[in-house]
DNA sequence: CTATAATCGGACACAAATGTCTTAAGGAGT
DNA sequence: ACTCCTTAAGACATTTGTGTCCGATTATAG
């Protein structure tokens, strides 16, 4: 429901990559293994982050991605209008293409302050924040417990 | 954003079908022109929800599909599982297996009361509403006013 | 019984999302 | 200069979602 598998490598990702040293490159390996996610896969995504100038990449040794400077404080929204579209909260829940507080669906108007806490929601969040929360070691970011692997 | 366009398609049907005489089954095709949606398509949609019990169909002249005795009050939410699987609201919201209030993502507290939100908003709306809101022609099914075609 | 009209069911077609692989290009260390 | 390590880029493969087609089946009307 909502994400799709993409941008959820995305967000993970971004997450991970805050909670490292800032100007300290991430390997994409490492990121990979640490969520236990496709790494040509990722690489892809994170590709399109650099162009999108969220991310910064270095080639050859010490190489890898980091957060661009002061990007640490993008929030989700920003970041999910990159891999979804800038439109992505914008459509109609059941599909249609006209529909506005003129031009309303029946689900419209129940709908509305629905997707205003999930707007909400998601531009109050942070990189920064959701690496803070990762840190203090009371979440996780992959499905095993944060400092699981050796 | 949230929904398959079958899942979109699927309650379209559902609530045109619940705006008809009850027991005059509607054509398949008709609700495909009145939707805007491709009829072949549509109709293995309203095959599925026929054997998931929800619809009744009828062969041969006369014939068509209706809502099963007593489905009028079906929620959203009970329609939705239909079509999108019974664990739809389930799942993480950046897609991991485990997260529960004991082992969270770190958007795991945020997210939960949007969810329940969102639960609340599908199982409070039933197909009979949301037909008495179309039939007041104040909102409208597709992308025409609900008396748009001939 | 026959013709007609509708769903049923399966096969097929196409597109988008997801995932893999290979080669090229660029930067760091020796 | 050379080598190694990394991302960049594109081709390719797989899976899933979406959409089409056709013959079989079933029910009604004459």
């Amino acid at each position: 429901m909502v994400l799709s598998r993409t941008s959820q490598y995305a967000i993970q990702a971004l997450i991970y990559i805050a909670t490292q040293p800032a100007g300290e490159p991430v390997l994409n390996r490492d990121i990979a293994a640490r969520l236990n996610v496709p790494s040509a896969y990722l690489a892809k995504i994170l590709q399109n982050l650099c162009k999108q100038g969220l991310l910064d990449s270095f080639r050859g040794r010490l190489g890898g991605f980091c957060l661009r400077e002061g990007m640490h404080k993008t929030s989700l929204m920003q970041a999910l209008a990159l891999t979804e579209g800038p439109d992505f909260t914008k459509s109609c829940i059941l599909g249609l293409k006209e529909c506005s507080d003129e031009t309303a669906c029946p689900m419209h108007f129940k709908w509305l302050p629905v997707k205003k806490k999930i707007i909400a929601l998601l531009e109050g969040m942070t990189l920064e924040d959701l690496a803070k929360a990762v840190q203090t070691g009371k979440y996780r970011l992959a499905d095993l417990p944060t400092g699981a692997l050796a």
